[in-house]
DNA sequence: ATAGGGTTAG
């Protein structure tokens, strides 16, 4: 039944009879112009279209006089652009002597509507009462149509009260209707109900147009009930027709009863109605914005298979949707049929029916099935997306290969192009393939291929565009490659692409990595030529590295100067020049810093405090740090978990056990949860402070809340352990960390030797020797450790119980030679071996 | 459109 009626539509369809409504008169008199006057139109039309800003011209004052409201009328329709209409228009208005009539204001307003240029329509309707310009009932309607057909309807009410009022018009029957029309683009019922019953109480008829409106607005509130009594009443006038029925399929299509549409749709095939093209697009359009695009597929097929074909724009609605719900192949077969009719198809619409696809086997898929309906560019763009997705999954191994098929060249790529298509003509690459494998290959670190590429691409005449330059520019930089990225920037100036702001800042980066200061200072101020402004955390870079670099002072100079070129550094560069500062035991220096940053406004936050704090502590003085912690609780700057641990570690470092363990239980009440740097730092402090029990009780902890010691903690316990001489104890966790596979570094070895040769146990001095040699490692004679390293060996020599047992291990051993050679040159021994 | 910095343990 629903089929029948769907090609009874699409039979009716072809005839595509356009519904014009009667009632739109002209806005003009149809009087015609005298030859004379036709001159003075085509010179005011030539005036305004050349040069429309110039109004005080000795022509048009000579013009001006001959003005008359039928010249402007013919002026006006006489202009393509609304903003020269509304010009002359308004120029006319100031001429002595003349006044608009309705005619002229409609003509205009008319422009206005078309170019729904609401602002100035509003005013044209205020002008028009305010000139009490007089009407027919009939111009009142067409300035009515006007305001409504752009949505000004409130206005087109006030206008319509209005005009009765001051006695320019009294409105007919004809005028209410186009009120209702006007109305009818709104979803105000109440207002068509008050206009409808007073027109009723003037004595007008209801007739077709008055009807019709109405039954708009209550189709477009959703009031079906309404809707359906005046139906029935325009039914039993007589006075059904296309628009009609398609104010109503269009309510059905919004409402998603999409059944009742195509059963009114057989009804009007019963009426010998016909479905006209604009509404057939407009329910398409409506059925797939309320995600039916199952019914609009099913009603769009169905004129489809009786041989027509629908408005381009339908299969474009069709296509995006398909694609935004990914149903990927409904859209293709779709586009495939449009290439089959020879539908031109926008690009646009290509690119977004290929980005759409996320798998290359479906672009394969679709390569193979339609390369032949392909022309040039779609192929391009379709390769283009399969080496896109190449590059997101990261296999840029097979993007590379295809780009290189796609250039012509041998590959042995498992998915050769040549093969998928039995050595069909591969496509053609374009800049952009190229730069898309290029900013993958650069992704993934392969900066030489990226470069070979891109001069390859150069050679064969593609251009690059600015995105690669900078692309392959900040490559180079971070590699740094500065000598390159410079040739590169003289090559991208050379085709006439400016530097950026990323480009400057890529090469500023460079320069700061390489703590060049004289070179970034000097970029510095070229960028501020440009207008660009510096990445700050570059400058935080430079200063790191000077700081790193024992040129702390240099930092602080450069930061200095970044200030007075007009880019002030931020709280985070000053941060990393106070800590350079500091590591050199300059703690005034970063103490001024930041009182200045304070009193200038700066805001320092927790960091800026923890490395503040952190300088105090190394300096001894954990009271001042302590009181600063406090400051912050005061300011609100919420401590970190490293505040807690730098102050702890101070006090733990300062003969401050009990305080230590006080900002602990401090830190965990303020629910922050103490790290294993926390732990860490109670343990080898509870050790100094000779409470090793203590110790071993954090440990247990420490596994207990979820925070496994790691190798430090465990070596921090060993060595702390030993240094109280509870060696056995100490045995115990350092074999669990074998068991763990963490392995000791030498202090521990060291702390254990030293420990059993003080409690006289060579023997075990002796075996831990041997293990440490064993796993390879050794103190270097900068470290320490170094001379109780070489006290002890020099002890177990001299035992009888251990001295052939250490020679042996030094034969086997060179770094033990080595020690051994120093004790002879410093002690004044014999060398042994 | 391309990028994102400073602090804590043995």
């Amino acid at each position: 039944m629903k089929s029948r009626a769907l090609s009874a539509t699409a039979r009716i369809y072809s005839c595509s009879a356009r519904f014009c409504r009667p009632i739109f008169t002209k806005p003009q008199n149809n009087v015609i112009l005298a030859p004379t006057n036709n001159n003075v139109v085509n010179d005011l039309i030539n005036i305004f279209t050349k040069n429309p800003i110039c109004t005080n011209n000795s022509e048009l004052d000579s013009l001006a006089p001959l003005l008359s409201t039928k010249i402007v009328e013919t002026v006006l329709t006489g202009f393509k652009n609304w903003k020269t209409a509304y010009m002359f228009f308004d120029w006319a208005s100031n001429q002595y002597g003349y006044k608009h009539n309705i005619y002229t204001y409609n003509a205009m307003a008319s422009i206005l509507s078309s170019a729904r240029q609401n602002a100035p329509l509003r005013d044209l309707a205020t002008n028009v009462v305010e000139s009490r310009c007089f009407m027919s009932p009939g111009a009142l309607g067409f300035l009515i149509r006007c305001l409504g057909s752009v949505g000004l309807v409130e206005e087109a009410n006030l206008l319509f009260d209005q005009v009765k009022e001051k006695g320019l018009c009294v409105p007919n029957g004809y005028s209410y209707n186009c009120l209702l029309d006007a109305i009818s683009r709104s979803s105000s019922i109440d207002l068509a109900d008050m206009r409808l019953k007073e027109m009723r109480d003037y004595g007008f008829d209801c007739g077709k147009y008055t009807l019709t409106p109405l039954l708009q607005v209550y189709c477009t509130a959703g009031e079906f009930d309404k809707a359906l009594d005046v139906y029935k009443q325009i039914q039993d006038q007589g006075w059904l027709d296309a628009h009609v029925f398609s104010i109503l399929l269009l309510y059905f299509c919004k409402w998603g009863e999409v059944d009742k549409a195509f059963k009114l749709i057989e009804r009007m095939d019963g009426h010998g109605i016909r479905l006209n093209e604009k509404t057939f697009a407009t329910m398409i359009n409506l059925l797939v914005r309320e995600s039916r695009t199952d019914k609009a597929l099913q009603f769009f097929n169905e004129i489809r298979k009786s041989g027509f074909t629908p408005n381009v724009s339908l299969y474009y609605v069709f296509i995006e949707e398909l694609c935004k719900t990914k149903e990927v192949v409904k859209a293709f077969h779709l586009y495939s049929e449009m290439k089959e009719l020879g539908i031109q198809i926008d690009v646009g619409i290509t690119r977004k029916l290929l980005s759409s696809f996320s798998e290359e086997g479906d672009l394969i898929q679709m390569l193979r099935e339609s390369w032949e309906h392909m022309d040039e560019e779609v192929r391009t763009l379709l390769c283009n997306r399969i080496l896109d997705i190449f590059v997101s999954k990261g296999t840029i191994d097979k993007a590379y290969d295809l780009l290189l098929e796609m250039m012509g060249r041998e590959v042995t790529s498992d998915i050769k192009l040549r093969s998928v298509l039995s050595n069909k003509e591969v496509a053609v690459p374009n800049t952009t393939s190229f730069i898309i494998v290029i900013d993958g290959l650069l992704k993934c670190g392969k900066l030489d291929v990226a470069l070979n590429l891109f001069q390859d691409m150069v050679r064969i005449g593609y251009k690059p565009n600015l995105v690669l330059y900078n692309n392959l520019i900040f490559g180079l930089c971070n590699s740094n490659r500065l000598e390159e990225s410079y040739e590169l920037l003289r090559e991208m100036k050379e085709s006439r692409f400016e530097p950026t702001q990323f480009t400057h800042n890529s090469i500023f980066g460079c320069l700061c990595q390489r703590r060049d200061v004289m070179g970034a200072i000097a970029l510095l101020r070229e960028m501020r030529v440009f207008g660009h402004e510096p990445w700050i955390k570059n400058s935080t870079l430079l200063v790191k590295n000077l700081c790193n670099n024992r040129q702390v002072m240099e930092a602080c100079k450069f930061l200095d100067t970044m200030a007075q070129e007009g880019f002030p550094p931020d709280i985070i560069a000053y941060s990393a020049a106070m800590d350079g500062l500091i590591r050199i035991n300059k703690l005034d220096g970063a103490l001024e810093i930041f009182q200045e940053l304070s009193t200038r406004g700066f805001c320092p936050d927790v960091v800026a405090h923890n490395i503040i704090i952190n300088g105090l502590c190394r300096a001894k003085r954990v009271a001042e740090a302590q009181n600063l912690l406090n400051e912050m609780l005061m300011k609100g700057v919420v401590p970190s978990v490293a505040t807690y641990n730098l102050l702890i570690d101070g006090w733990c470092k300062n003969d401050g056990i009990d305080q230590a363990m006080l900002w602990f239980s401090r830190m965990c009440e303020s629910e922050r949860e103490p790290n294993v740097i926390s732990y860490t730092t109670l343990i080898s402090g509870l050790c100094t402070a000779r409470r090793p029990d203590d110790a071993l009780m954090l440990l247990n902890q420490m596994g207990g809340r979820k925070c496994a010691p790691n190798r430090i903690a465990y070596q921090a316990l060993v060595h702390g352990l030993c240094k109280c001489g509870r060696t056995d104890e100490a045995l115990v966790h350092f074999y669990h960390m074998k068991e763990k596979k963490m392995k000791s570094d030498t202090y521990v070895y060291i702390g254990f030797i030293s420990a059993f040769i003080t409690n006289s146990n060579l023997a075990m001095a002796l075996e831990m020797l041997k293990q440490m040699v064993d796993g390879g490692s050794f103190p270097d004679p900068a470290d320490n450790n170094y001379p109780i390293l070489r006290d002890a060996i020099y002890k177990l020599l001299e035992d009888s119980r251990t001295s052939s047992c250490i020679r042996k291990l030094i034969e086997e051993n060179s770094s033990l030679q080595i020690t051994l050679s120093d004790v002879g040159r410093e002690g004044g021994f014999e060398p042994i071996v």
